[in-house]
DNA sequence: ACACTTGTAACCCATAAGGTTACATTATTT
DNA sequence: AAATAATGTAACCTTATGGGTTACAAGTGT
């Protein structure tokens, strides 16, 4: 991975909120949660949760894995540009 | 989903760490964090994070992808066990 | 007997999501 | 212009969670 994976809070403004001309607001009250939830998310302040996954696969005609998918190459990438000391697993005896 | 997905520590466990005849103790060093972290993890006793996953595929010959999959399979897996309220998004406008 | 391995408890720290409340700002609508 | 709606965010709280350190009891093998 080159560069920084898109966060799937911009994919769920982008993709499905402004297409259904949903507000920020409108959104938090489907999904059940409160209205910062949203505006952190939307505005990349915030990952995307397992449980805030499967309540808007289960808002939208998407699947939980899609969107949690997003938010793991984005983790994976970030991990990645650490430095870690690691050393290969030897076969041992 | 049906039934709960397997823990990615118990993947390591016997696809990794036995078939290479490695110790927690050993796995521990060669990832470079302590060896409660890999013993609660081979014990299911904890999620396997994005970082470990970069380590573990650094170590072996595999990717954080497929570490972080299973773990994201039991993530939504158990999301999908709570009842959350969602009402469907409705085009607005 | 001795050394290695392991699980885990008790504790600490840092991070993170989500909630509540409140305020200032920026649209949007009447 | 005035009123209403939407938004971002700060402050603050709670609950989880990963990972570290230290230490101890129990099991295994030499």
């Amino acid at each position: 991975m080159k560069r920084r994976p898109t966060h799937p809070g911009k994919i769920l403004k982008h993709a499905v909120l402004i297409p259904l001309s949903m507000t920020i607001t409108d959104a938090a009250k489907s999904l059940g949660v409160t209205r910062k939830a949203i505006s952190e998310l939307v505005n990349e302040r915030s990952s995307l949760s397992p449980e805030m996954a499967v309540r808007i696969a289960r808002a939208t005609d998407t699947t939980p894995e899609s969107w949690i998918n997003m938010q793991s190459k984005l983790d994976i990438w970030e991990a990645e540009q650490k430095k870690l000391k690691v050393t290969p697993f030897k076969k041992v005896g």
